[in-house]
DNA sequence: ACACTTATTCGATAGTTGTCGAACATTCAA
DNA sequence: TTGAATGTTCGACAACTATCGAATAAGTGT
């Protein structure tokens, strides 16, 4: 389907991730990614359009926040935890316990 | 001078915090003022003009990461890490530790 | 082949943001 | 009171961003 391209997390400014998570759509991505091993885009319950859902999974990935995959049609994405967790600790704990 | 206007930390979303730190140059603020109890903005090094400064102090205060006080003709910042500590747990430790 | 599902890309648009210089306000010191 | 130091505010502007609908692409199953 698509070539995703995925950035090694360690070479991702602080800044691009912040940026990544100050938006409140974002945020709601990421928190149902991480109730979940792994969810299609479609399976992410999202108020806006499919294209700017589209936009915004593009933008976690650059940031090296998501990891996608392709499965037939449906394209499943998943937290990178481990690499966040390694080179931003705590970032992952204030996504979910943070209002 | 001015009359600063301080949020209630546990009232500022998690994504005005993350936008906030999705600047660079506000992230080079919090890391002098980190280094420091407190500090003029004067006495912070910055590459950009009194008025942007201006700006991105003002973005700092309004979501609860910096305080500011008047003295003379000085403002004096400092970072409002007990309420962040509580509040956002883990973020003062990323903008000190990651690039 | 054809229709269906899933997601991406394109073009457009309104809103936000970072930036500057100039003008202004406030305080302190000579 | 005059001047210097320190920040803030005010336009103005270019760049970026979130958003949408429509068109497109790619895979699955009939």
């Amino acid at each position: 389907m698509k070539a995703y391209q995925h950035p090694e997390v360690k070479n991702v400014p602080l800044t691009a991730v912040m940026h990544a998570l100050s938006d409140p759509c974002r945020i709601d991505i990421m928190r149902q990614l991480l109730k979940n091993t792994e969810l299609a885009c479609s399976a992410i319950q999202l108020t806006v359009s499919k294209s700017t859902a589209s936009h915004h999974f593009d933008t976690l990935r650059a940031s090296g926040l998501i990891h996608t995959r392709t499965q037939g049609t449906k394209c499943l994405n998943s937290v990178r935890i481990n690499e966040i967790n390694q080179h931003f600790p705590g970032i992952i704990n204030l996504i979910e316990e943070s209002k």
